[in-house]
DNA sequence: CCCGTTGACAGGCACGTTTCTGCATGGTGG
DNA sequence: CCACCATGCAGAAACGTGCCTGTCAACGGG
């Protein structure tokens, strides 16, 4: 009686390892290994004599052992800045859903599997980051001085972020949008539109998407000479958004134009619109960034600005499994993904507001 | 020089290990575990020692380690039934994002992180499920036979399912609505409301959701002798939604209340009734199925009924980790969620047809 | 006939933990 | 003073792989 068969004997009905494969086969742990990793040299009658065996016994390598062995895991981090308690923010849902769902595809389609994981470290009872085995992190929207990539990339760990770095965070890779030419685009689009004075609907918190987005929106103001009209609420909550569309609309200098930068903006800004008795696009145009197909049926339809994050979800996950792979070699280590204006009625193009010219080109000839 | 030092010499430049923390602190490799993890009897000076040690050579356990030794891997797989290659469905969106959310809040508050999985095994080139190693998995509506269940309960993980398994799927749990009373109240809520003929907006899946709450509108239609009115599609194409509430609405035995079962069919239905001049609520009572909060701010605003998801995802983990942790003895297996419905101006109460004879069921007297 | 070569496999170490067992030491009751 | 026990710690065996190193037979050329 062999050590292993004794060994076994103990513990009874344990999944089955490498070692009762290669006994049921009549070959060694070697054989096995190769055989099944297409390693090695072997006669394709022991390989297929072996890939036979292990899957009469239902044999399943074990995950821990090849990640303790090879030092790869096939696990990928996803974390993204946290509001409170909950680990996704709430406005931004829908595009961060997307985005989700396109980073676990593009992982899965290259063998790799998506762990979330809290943009806190240091939880309680033991810290949850240090008891999974990762090969490298997707980090949305990294804050200032993120003390989890800090620890993470002095690890040595791949890290790619959703949104350029706050600061001088030192990632491997990132993508982002061009937020500045977006929102330059859409402030042209709504002056094309005839805007003569364009609102902003903002937040009040610090990331750079917010930041980028309100000083193109300033500096745009100061070239074209338009003093700016904005609203800043904390974008985390879904009801400051109603109050501050709200208030914006309500000011002794309402814009005839609005552009939220936020996902529930559209129909906020809509509500507040209705309550003011301003009809869309006649009296206010309307822009938001969303990623909703709601804004397709809404009364009227509403222009939004795609930031694209199923592009942006799949190619954080290559830049990640490249680097991990170590196929970067020479490549960028920054992607601009371009934006997306899909312009609806709220935003088309009006007769200009006054009462000489009739509403709509009357009689065209 | 030990033989730890010697072999420590080759590969420079390393994480540090146990072995290293426990050199540098003049302990054992025992008394550096049993100190990290509170285990032993140690003196708290030698704790605080080890502890200080750890930290200044910025020690991290190997996860990969620890789970081979121990057998968990504090990790959770999240399975949701995919069209496609998008591994969410599109459709019920807004539902599954808040349902993982929740179950990642909870998986996180216990020290376990999600995993987010293929419901399709055997993907290109290797199996992502064997190579990850589970504590358990949450598998969210799982279809009739599926081998991915099967197969993890035959490696005796617990599984834990969002939705009653259909067939006699041996999960170790369940938590679900009761999607039968939820179609009920709606339909008598709509009665109650002065809808004579309720139509249904559902889907063409085998899901066990679309197909119980038909079941149960069925069954309704024939305790109350109302021939049914509805319009299946199939759920993953949005496009299909509005194509499909178009002809229910176009329908010659048009009804005057709808209840659709899926997210978006409320911004489609509303969409059709104005393509067809049908005021909400006067002419047609409309209510969906939906978690967005976009409905709130409709025109008009439309009630809904929310599946509360997030109880669902944190239910569902409770139960899950009730199960791989040894706490579920003698706790129920399965676990019912009541639903929400939402009152919004869509479906309330309007006043009796103003005109002599009305328009449906002339002169009942 | 011998030796280098190549194919086909076996042995065994290492990965970094956890934990069982065991060995000292010092205090205490008999 | 001895037996005894609690305390504080060390040694070493697993956990299940992957892979490096070796062994052995067959084979062909000189």
């Amino acid at each position: 009686m062999s050590r292993a068969e004794t060994s076994r004997r103990g513990n009874r009905q344990s999944r089955a390892g490498i070692r009762d494969v290669a006994a049921a086969a009549g070959v060694s742990i070697t054989t096995v290994s190769d055989a099944l990793n297409g390693k090695g040299r072997l006669p394709d009658a022991t390989r297929r004599h072996v890939r036979e065996v292990a899957d009469r016994l239902g044999y399943r390598p074990s995950a821990a052992a090849r990640t303790l062995r090879t030092g790869k895991s096939g696990l990928i981090g996803l974390t993204v800045t946290t509001y409170g308690d909950e680990p996704f923010t709430f406005t931004e849902f829908a595009y961060f859903a997307e985005m989700a769902r396109a980073a676990t595809s593009a992982a899965l389609a290259r063998g790799y599997a998506l762990v979330i994981l809290p943009a806190t470290s240091r939880r309680s009872p033991v810290d949850v980051w240090s008891n999974v085995a990762l090969d490298g992190t997707v980090v949305v929207d990294p804050s200032d001085h993120d003390p989890v990539v800090s620890e993470l990339v002095r690890q040595g760990l791949p890290v790619v972020s959703d949104g350029r770095p706050a600061g001088s965070l030192p990632v491997t890779a990132w993508v982002d949008n061009d937020h500045e030419a977006a929102v330059l685009e859409i402030l042209e689009h709504l002056a094309a539109a005839g805007a003569r004075r364009i609102g902003l609907l903002t937040g009040t918190t610090t990331d750079t998407y917010t930041h980028l987005s309100t000083t193109a929106y300033l500096r745009w103001c100061e070239r074209v000479g338009q003093d700016p009209v904005y609203e800043s609420y904390p974008a985390h909550d879904p009801c400051a958004g109603a109050v501050a569309a709200d208030r914006l609309l309500a000011r002794p200098d309402r814009p005839d134009a609005v552009y939220g930068l936020f996902d529930p903006n559209g129909t906020d800004l809509l509500a507040a619109a209705r309550r003011y008795g301003l009809r869309v696009p006649d009296d206010l145009l309307l822009v938001c960034c969303s990623e909703s197909t709601v804004y397709a049926t809404t009364e009227p339809p509403i222009t939004t600005l795609s930031l694209k994050p199923r592009r942006i979800g799949t190619a954080v996950v290559q830049l990640l499994i490249d680097a991990i792979e170590g196929l970067d070699a020479g490549r960028p280590v920054e992607q601009v993904i371009p934006t997306e204006l899909i312009v609806r009625t709220s935003s088309e193009r009006r007769p200009p507001r006054t009462t000489v010219s009739p509403p709509r080109s009357p009689g065209h000839s």
